[in-house]
DNA sequence: TCGATATTTCGATAGTTATCGAATCATTGG
DNA sequence: CCAATGATTCGATAACTATCGAAATATCGA
């Protein structure tokens, strides 16, 4: 994972209305949620909805698929565990103050 | 930990020159580096890297101590253990897509 | 105390991001 | 094919963030 994709996930992240709606998309789980629902969740008017949920998409932390007239969005788990994976071997110099991910796709960016 | 909290750590983290200051911290370890040497080492005028790493400090992610007429920086590990420990838990979950981190400060945000 | 060194604070400016209504596009049912 | 529904794109605007020089603050050595 690079820097500059590690921080357009962080980045993506960091906003209120987006930590909410990807949160929303973990519980929700392999089904996904539509976009209007996620609106109504959180809401928000679904234009700003849809500007968060490209930026979440870009930073490839959510799928996107069509389902009739609705477009079912979802978490990329693999994603964030490339994000963890990132962050752990870059805290505590992969010694790991936190145990967890894979450990071998050492990154120097 | 809060999801203001989280916010604000991944909004510390999601910008290239803090990514960056960062990772040399956690390289520097316990010792940590001086405002100056960071600037150098990163090529950046030293009230730009004044501003970033009062953000870092805003954060929880990085401590400060005078050492005569420096300001030396530290990572702060446990802060990226609690930030690592809430997008464990908020991903997958709980079930773990990468298995880290303590596992029972369950938060609602 | 004075001058030099290390850093932060201030202030101006440029660039980026968030917000949201209106317009547009895509899909479906009748 | 048309109206209705669900979503995105556009455009304007407000808010926030980054940048960096100059001025201010703190510490040290002589």
């Amino acid at each position: 994972m690079q820097s500059e994709t590690v921080i357009r996930a962080l980045g993506a992240l960091a906003q209120e209305h987006r930590l909410a709606t990807y949160r929303l998309l973990v519980q929700a789980g392999a089904d996904g949620m539509a976009a209007g629902a996620l609106a109504d969740a959180l809401g928000l008017p679904a234009s700003s909805m849809s500007f968060h949920l490209a930026q979440l998409s870009h930073a490839g932390l959510v799928t996107q698929r069509r389902q009739s007239r609705s477009i079912i969005y979802a978490a990329d788990y693999s994603a964030m565990g490339a994000l963890m994976g990132y962050l752990t071997e870059n805290c505590c110099g992969g010694a790991s103050c936190a145990p967890a991910a894979p450990a071998d796709e050492r990154n120097v960016a």
